[in-house]
DNA sequence: GCCATATATTCGGTAAAAGTAATATAGTGG
DNA sequence: CCACTATATTACTTTTACCGAATATATGGC
């Protein structure tokens, strides 16, 4: 996965090709970051290392890849950083996502109820948020 | 990417994850057979060579990828062989495959075009038909 | 400034994927 | 059976991508 920056196409929309896309689409660990940020919204790193079950400087590696061809936007608040779909994503990138998360739930099942049950235990706490 | 034999879903679709037709997409050679084929119904391997004016070696090798995952299927016909995507394939896969493919026309024009041109080239010889 | 927490980056090793060249297989027509 | 064309496969080399461990940076609270 290279360094690309994103350029921007007329409409204001990023330019990205299929195959960045599907580049980082490729690996699990992406694909995962990718999908669960699609179905939530919005998750601080910490969220994603507890979801995914995996060390932090891989998340970390990982999330600066999909910043970097323009797949997710990044926004940090106090100590922790909140990753989004970039807001400027073209629209038939956010298709293909929705429909590959709708027509996938199961796939993600186990990610998203860690992430559940790791909000559950820290409660009305004011951890990571 | 590995040689994964495709299963069945309980609607008779391909078993395919989204990882795996993600790898798929992530070469450019493969993606570019892939969005021809869709393009074009049905391509057989000496216009794939042409259209992406690659080795044939290569073009077969990822061929072989394509079917082993259960996204091309192979007919033979006479001395050529015939790709086209797998009917039983999943909903959501031909559905983003035909969403990228509208999207990004501008990104295949090249090797459109060269297919045309070889057709013409060829006439109404009875070659590799 | 110091410590703790959250996140990012760098480095070195390794394994997987892609390319090239050579060779093998399959079908067609003589 | 032989020669020819189309396609597939194998063996080898090179490149790319991922990972783990260590380290660096940023923020908040004292």
């Amino acid at each position: 996965m290279g360094q690309i920056k994103p350029n921007k196409a007329p409409d204001g929309s990023h330019l990205i090709s299929p195959i960045e896309v599907f580049k980082c689409l490729s690996d699990e660990t992406r694909a995962r970051i990718v999908f669960l940020v699609t179905h939530e919204q919005e998750l601080c790193v910490c969220e994603l290392t507890s979801a995914l079950e995996a060390a932090q400087p891989k998340i970390s590696r990982h999330l600066a890849m999909l910043r970097s061809c323009g797949l997710l936007e990044d926004r940090r608040q106090g100590q922790w950083v909140y990753y989004r779909l970039h807001p400027q994503l073209p629209e038939w990138v956010s298709e293909i996502l929705k429909k590959t998360l709708d027509s996938n739930a199961e796939w993600l099942r186990q990610d998203i109820q860690r992430l559940r049950q790791m909000r559950d235990r820290l409660g009305s706490k004011p951890v990571c948020d």
